[in-house]
DNA sequence: CCTATTTCTAGACGCCGCGTCTCGATAATG
DNA sequence: CATTATCGAGACGCGGCGTCTAGAAATAGG
């Protein structure tokens, strides 16, 4: 499709300043938490101007939300693993792997945060982030609805929604991750059919 | 035990002024967004000095987290319903109708939030809050495995989990709230035994 | 009644980060 | 070499934070 056509003539954006400031506002919001993290301070530690930072980013949460894209691989596994049971045991794992990165839980945390003061931030929190998750998951699902091992009552949208919801409410009101166990019974509690067994 | 042994000399705390504020700090959130409310503001609304806020509350979140316990009425139904999934129900509907109080998704939301970026104010939230109705939500699964119609994969813990989960994630990332096929979903696959019917 | 104590409203104060702006230097294009 | 866009650096006004002071009002004990 269509590249941005505009022959980009002047100044290239620098990668090198790019990659300072994103990796400053996560190193930053570790050690002193994401309100003590100012533009400013994000900037002086990357060596770059703030003009710099503002020119790029709307707010040091949407640095923070490509931050976390850069630092962590994104990409959920939604393969084909034979049975729902399965699918639901990977992606549940690939998520705790992805909390298990240094770092992740808090920038989750703040980013969350931050999308409840910011309407517009919110919306890209959203669509950058929740929306993407949610339609990998989504897709194991609708896969395991042609193949015909989804129990009857449970709909893509509710099951997103209970996964996501622990996976979050761990994050946000506790301090517990998830765990073998959780693992387990959670696949359990998600693929059986009444009738069976 | 041991009342305040405090002889209270002086002036009494008026408690007019305490829910001028309270009130205050609630409709200025519904009206400008947590993060327009000002502590200068709410003092102003509520026609009392902002010392007078300061003196009784650490945060204007701690303001908000008093307003919400005053305005909806925070009891749980935990009474003994007959069967675990007539209870799960019961304490859904609860729940939803909570959540439909005017006011209350938006309070939630700050009040979450901010627990993620205060530390002080996140233990205030839990200990004033969070476990409350956590505690509440165990007391019904610890009877119904005293009752005998548990599932025996479900824990306490993991089932609070996912009912709080759904809950928040709602609340937290989407604009959706529970309705009759939610709960009605939720009681089902919470209570099913895989090899019933 | 008088004094001590505490809360009350009102507002001044310094501090700091926000977001904008200006500046001169530095790359990239034609 | 002229144009254009980015770069680092930092000044600027604005506004809220949390503290502080001042004087009035309420409550208790002597």
């Amino acid at each position: 499709m269509a590249e941005d056509p505009a022959p980009a003539r002047g100044r290239k954006r620098s990668e090198q300043t790019r990659l300072a400031i994103l990796a400053a506002a996560y190193e930053l919001t570790l050690e002193v938490g994401f309100a003590g993290v100012t533009v400013e301070g994000v900037a002086k530690r990357a060596g770059a101007g703030k003009q710099t930072v503002y020119r790029w980013w709307a707010t040091k949460a949407d640095v923070l939300l490509e931050a976390l894209a850069l630092k962590a691989d994104l990409t959920v596994s939604t393969a084909d693993q034979g049975s729902f049971e399965a699918e639901v045991d990977a992606f549940l794992r690939d998520s705790a792997a992805l909390l298990a990165v240094p770092g992740v839980v808090p920038v989750l945390r703040s980013l969350m945060a931050e999308a409840q003061r910011d309407t517009d931030f919110r919306h890209r929190f959203q669509d950058g982030f929740l929306t993407r998750r949610r339609a990998a998951f989504e897709t194991v699902v609708a896969r395991a609805a042609a193949r015909g091992d989804k129990p009857v009552h449970l709909t893509a949208a509710l099951a997103a929604d209970l996964v996501f919801g622990l996976i979050w409410y761990r994050v946000l009101a506790t301090e517990r991750l998830l765990g073998e166990d959780d693992i387990t019974a959670v696949r359990r509690l998600l693929s059986e059919q009444p009738g069976e067994e």
